[in-house]
DNA sequence: TAGATTGTTAATCGATTAACAATC
DNA sequence: TAGATTGTTAATCGATTAACAATC
């Protein structure tokens, strides 16, 4: 029972489910309020952030009351209520470990600082990388990272190294103090409690479309003829 | 009711969360193959898997009786048996839209190849790019798209431009004859029944984290003093 | 008031987990 | 046989959805 009987929002109370969906309703109300809509409705909104609205309306609910009845939401005060909740108005430091193709294409990638998220340190393994620049960073030696998460107050590390490094450069981070970790690298994570793992996995997503494709050619001996279903992720 | 009452695969009837996993799994058998084990427990394959044995024995169940009680599974046997659901013993053609930073990173990513992926086709808008070499493939105009999916057997698109630019990409793709999409950009898509699209999101995994790290910072003013929770993305 | 749309309830669905009978 | 471990059951949990009373 995580909602709560009165209006007012469970603060943390919120299910995951509806956390990874607010990002996506953010962008939504950005994108419609930069094209001038002032008001919108749950349906709208619903619409262009790719779910349904009842699950819209459900996921809203939890963070409190901010529709009117009969009208629907003011674009710019949902907006600014949903990137308070997810804490998109703060700014947050983060250090990249594993400066290969990946690391690169991340420190580069400009959603990141429009979102809150300031790049603070380039971190490789590599000594003989040290000292190449990437836009106004160097990169530093991973044995500078404790130093730099403390100096420059990472709370978040991205680790984009090759699967066999990412449990010492995890142990490090946490070392370090960081306690959020996105991990690009093929790898299960150990942490301690109170450390966030997210993992993005890119091969893994290309063969869970795979498993899909396969089945779309061999039409399921055990299935009737069925249209080959559609599969959109979150 | 998915599972069927016999022993005999559903073949189809696999769940979402089961097929998710089922690469994570291939992937620690793969290792704990190449260090020379022979036979796994489940209790051991989902330590190195990062999930509990229970999850696990559910998962493998949904594609057959493939173990032996009070033995285990045969680690080679489970690989070939899993590679084969997921259809990575088969080679899939892969083209990228879009090569910036990420899609440059994607087509250089080693980790494809080795699971089956062959990318066989790099395709952008801007012109001025077309004819530059990446590897031993060429950049092609966007206008080729068509021809090089016919040509080139692509059942799979991945999508690294600019959020605006996706949905027309992906109309094109889909178009052309792609039946599964791996979207990068940030960006809501539309597409026929029939097509898969999953979509990895980098900002909005950033944002979640952050969600987690603020409430981490504010001890929630509704929540007992509880130790700050972890949230292990599978 | 009449029409529109939210916020919430309750039903349903799918995923997880513990426990254990089956069986190697 | 005794010990180990799978495969399955059933309980529980969390997420989704339709429907509608509340209310602007």
């Amino acid at each position: 029972m995580r909602a709560q009987a009165n209006g007012r929002p469970a603060s943390s109370g919120i299910p995951e489910a509806t956390v990874a969906r607010l990002p996506v309703y953010l962008r939504a109300l950005t994108a419609l309020g930069e094209s001038g809509l002032r008001t919108v409705s749950s349906e709208q909104l619903a619409t262009a952030a790719g779910v349904n609205s009842a699950k819209l309306r459900k996921d809203l609910s939890y963070l409190g009351s901010y529709g009117t009845r009969g009208v629907g939401y003011d674009v710019e005060y949902l907006r600014y209520q949903i990137a308070r909740e997810i804490g998109v108005n703060q700014d947050w430091a983060v250090v990249i470990v594993g400066i290969g193709n990946l690391g690169q294409a991340l420190s580069n990638y400009g959603g990141f600082r429009s979102r809150g998220f300031r790049i603070v340190a380039l971190v490789d393994g590599d000594a003989s990388r040290v000292g190449e620049m990437h836009g106004d960073l160097a990169i530093a030696h991973i044995d500078e990272l404790d130093r730099l998460v403390v100096e420059r107050g990472c709370s978040i590390g991205v680790i984009a190294t090759p699967g066999d490094a990412a449990q010492a450069v995890a142990d490090r981070l946490v070392a370090a103090g960081v306690t959020s970790i996105l991990n690009f690298a093929p790898a299960v994570l150990t942490v301690p409690e109170g450390v966030d793992v997210r993992k993005v996995d890119l091969s893994i997503e290309l063969q869970i479309l795979a498993y899909h494709e396969q089945r779309k050619r061999t039409p399921g001996a055990d299935r009737e003829g069925l249209p080959s279903e559609q599969v959109v992720e979150s």
